[in-house]
DNA sequence: GCGAAATCTTGACTCATTCCAGAAAGCGGG
DNA sequence: CCCGCTTTCTGGAATGAGTCAAGATTTCGC
């Protein structure tokens, strides 16, 4: 957290255009970390009031299809952003809110990505989902 | 495969009125793996006809929560159902076709069910996808 | 067979995401 | 610094999975 992110020379690096809704996304997704469509939508336009939805799908699928933020989406529950690339974490749902929290591997390394019969599939990544309930929503018990 | 399943009887079992279009629905789940919504719409209207889509929504509900089908939803996926449950099983998707197969879990157990840091959820079940490409498709390579 | 209560039919509706066409902006070359 | 080409953005309509609601049916216990 130490240095300061240079979000237009991260888009470069990717070999995209760094456009002012790109970086404002870009930007948006490492301020709220698995936040929906909609809210970084909400976010980007508190600094720029005329972007379009299209220009942030649109962006986020470039900054996806890059590898700058990774799209989560867990049963039931429209698509999530979030900033923490390539180091193999995984993330628990509550079932009661929804939110979402990070949780590292389990195991240290990459265990999962040995499956015991990969029925001759080339896996390259897997997925951890872990389903329960968080803290508050466990306290609280049976909400009505 | 050698038992011939007794759906009325499963939905008794489960507490669940036994209608036609219930006893059709968890046939067509066990008939088609992995299936979509609207693949189980067109398998249960080849006995029924007349079956509304709502009376599929509401059964794969009923049966969801029953715990005889489970629900499956890959990122960038509709729902999809399928029939294996109680036996912590996971997923391998196609990023290219995105067909399914079933994966036993790696480690034998439910290894996954412990996180590195609960982050005081209260976990109750580990869900895992694993992204790679399909024998037909990596054969194939790059499809244009 | 009867009646209460759950389930199904029909059809409208929500909402995330995508598609389109034209306008605007970013980037490399002069 | 300006030009032109290409990508990206704007604005608005369209798509499609899934949900909601009201009334007609069906199931199940008796």
């Amino acid at each position: 957290m130490a240095k300061a992110l240079d979000y237009p020379q991260m888009l470069r690096d990717a070999a995209l255009r760094v456009t002012r809704p790109r970086v404002a996304v870009l930007g948006a997704v490492h301020a709220l970390p698995h936040a929906d469509t909609d809210s970084i939508l909400g976010a980007v336009r508190e600094e720029l009031p005329e972007v379009s939805h299209q220009a942030v799908y649109d962006s986020l699928h470039a900054l996806t299809g890059a590898g700058l933020v990774r799209r989560i989406q867990p049963t039931g529950s429209v698509a999530r952003y979030e900033s923490r690339v390539g180091d193999n974490h995984h993330h628990v749902v509550c079932r009661s809110c929804g939110v979402i929290a990070d949780v590292d591997c389990a195991v240290g390394e990459a265990p999962c990505l040995t499956a015991s019969d990969d029925h001759g599939f080339t896996i390259d990544e897997a997925e951890v989902i872990y389903w329960g309930l968080c803290p508050d929503c466990s306290t609280t018990a049976h909400s009505s």
